[in-house]
RNA sequence: GUCUUGUUAGCUCAGCUGGUAGAGCACGUCACUUUUAAUGAUGUGGCCGAUGGUUCGAAUCCAUCACAGGACACCA
């Protein structure tokens, strides 16, 4: 039952005193005419003043009630709208008759939303308030707020509860105000670059562009399933084929996988396509998108990840293989030879599954020994092309592809390559991954004929590149969980035993 | 998916090897016109996550379930 709560209840009454004496405890008629940081700023020469108050200044704020201190025929309260934190005082002989002690002092409290209007004046103890000449209820909070000193901690209430987590919590306010910059920014840049924003469809007959599970829905209309997406890839580089020489997305890809703290089955990515160009232009790219990242969220070029420290100014480059020699410390003659590598993982307890090729293999190696020791951000090149299906073979080697990764802070932020534009050879991956869905890896590819179709009218040299969006903003605002990054991250819903019951019954 | 830790008042937390609940904040009442987590006095508030079991007796021990955190596995 709603509202049972007795904390509720005594508010509502609250509420319906209000009603009773004539004033609508959900009012619409604000007059706010400052926000409380302008408020603040604007004010801000009134302790040089004299008297310490100009009664000729006029101000409307309003703002949540954070804290309430009252003394008898005076009150403090903190009050808190989107800019800041704002002192008021009120008193009683400022206000109406009998307002302060009857309205005021037993029907508004912690948690309501007011409007207060006034002059500025500097407290004794030198802070700059509000003088509140009138006081007006906005909205009635009827459902107390946690403790004021240690507020809401427990992570499930948090994270179900967001609202009130940002209610209460500053820094949490702060870190969704630099992810949405973060995006923003991105956005931005690219649009600078001349890319073209562009989006493609959510549902897809095939899940393509990536390894992983896709969550499936039904379409009643057509009578047909349809994936969410793991990956705008395929449909991004179909309008490359179309004549579009630089489109990006910034949207959302669903994976039906394990969650953990890197891991929400919704997230974030930009995807970008830039024709006539390789991965290595990719590379210069990403160097200076972090650097007009960091430039524009004024963020210091050493910077601090946990107890890491990671250095922005040193972008390092590896090829993969030599990677697993210099960084991870794998014999070198292992790291070429199938057998030697299974023998090697073997010996050192690994389980190692049967069938797996020497690009797999050496993949493995590297999420073993190499990925987590890369704390500045490092670009991975060079990659195996049996992990990378549709990526550009090199013209030099073609067991390798133009393809790098960007590890920072120990983590995967970007993956780019120059893209496989030969409709032949996608094909002969396509079939490749496709036998390995029917060997049991049912994470490979499917075949997506209609790509192969789109790639056989021809798609201009290209390189793309993806970056993991909610894993960039943990980067960048020292969170260490996905769920810190993300407003509403995926939650269990809680199990009702009495409805249950009632159903069954 | 596996392992592990947790779940006690609206919130933050105590509660020892079993004897049916405590604090602070919040809330109610009273006092207080410059406080800073205001203060002082006083009072209300709980099916101890759920269901079973062991026991004369369970917040406490055991089992199962639910949810959450952490680690591992898979992945981005």
């Amino acid at each position: 039952m709603a509202f049972e709560n007795k904390f509720i209840q005594q508010r509502i009454e609250k509420a319906q005193l209000l009603k009773d004496a004539g004033f609508n405890p959900y009012s619409n008629e604000s007059k706010r005419n400052t926000t409380i940081e302008k408020y603040l700023n604007v004010n801000s020469d009134i302790e040089d003043k004299e008297d310490k108050r100009d009664e000729n200044r006029h101000y409307c704020v309003s703002g949540r009630i954070k804290l309430l201190r009252i003394m008898g025929k005076a009150s403090f309260a903190k009050i808190e709208d989107e800019s800041g934190m704002l002192q008021v005082y009120i008193a009683r002989d400022n206000l109406p008759e009998d307002f302060y002690n009857t309205i005021f002092k037993k029907n508004i409290e912690v948690g309501d939303i007011i409007e207060v209007s006034g002059y500025p004046f500097v407290t004794g103890k030198g802070e700059l308030s509000l003088h509140a000449t009138e006081l007006k209820l906005l909205t009635k909070a009827i459902a107390p707020l946690p403790e004021k000193f240690h507020g809401v901690t427990d992570k499930e209430i948090r994270y179900r509860k967001r609202y009130l987590d940002l209610i209460m919590n500053a820094e949490v306010r702060k870190t969704f105000k630099t992810r949405s910059k973060v995006i923003s920014l991105t956005r931005r840049f690219f649009e600078d670059k001349g890319f073209l924003e562009v989006e493609t469809p959510m549902m897809h007959p095939i899940a393509g562009g990536a390894n992983a599970k896709p969550f499936v829905t039904h379409h009643n209309a057509l009578g047909i399933d349809r994936f969410l997406r793991i990956a705008p890839e395929l449909y991004l580089k179909r309008l490359i084929v179309g004549g579009f020489e630089a489109v990006f997305e910034i949207n959302r890809n669903f994976r039906n996988e394990g969650m953990d703290a890197t891991h929400n089955p919704e997230f974030t990515s930009i995807e970008f396509y830039w024709a006539y160009k390789t991965y290595k232009d990719l590379i210069e790219i990403t160097k200076e998108y972090f650097q007009y990242l960091f430039e524009h969220l004024n963020l210091p070029s050493l910077l601090p990840y946990g107890d890491m420290e990671v250095n922005f100014d040193n972008f390092v480059e590896i090829p993969l293989i030599e990677s697993l020699t210099t960084i991870g410390g794998v014999p070198a003659e292992v790291v070429n030879d199938k057998e030697k590598i299974v023998e090697f993982l073997k010996s050192k307890n690994l389980t190692v599954k049967p069938g797996m090729n020497l690009g797999q293999l050496q993949g493995e190696l590297f999420d073993e020994y190499v990925e987590e020791k890369l704390i500045d951000p490092t670009f991975i090149t060079e990659y195996p092309v049996e992990i990378s299906p549709l990526a550009r073979r090199s013209d030099d080697n073609p067991d390798i592809t133009e393809r790098f990764e960007l590890f920072i802070a120990g983590r995967e932020i970007a993956n780019a390559f120059s893209e496989l534009n030969d409709p032949v050879d996608q094909y002969e991956r396509f079939k490749g991954q496709v036998d390995a869905k029917d060997a049991g890896d049912d994470e490979a590819h499917e075949m997506d004929e209609d790509f192969i179709d789109a790639l056989s009218y021809g798609m201009a040299p290209t390189a793309g590149q993806g970056i993991g969006i909610d894993r960039l903003v943990m980067l960048l605002t020292n969170e260490h969980s996905i769920r810190d990054v993300l407003l509403f991250p995926a939650m269990k819903p809680i199990h009702n035993e009495e409805k249950i019951t009632q159903e069954e019954e």
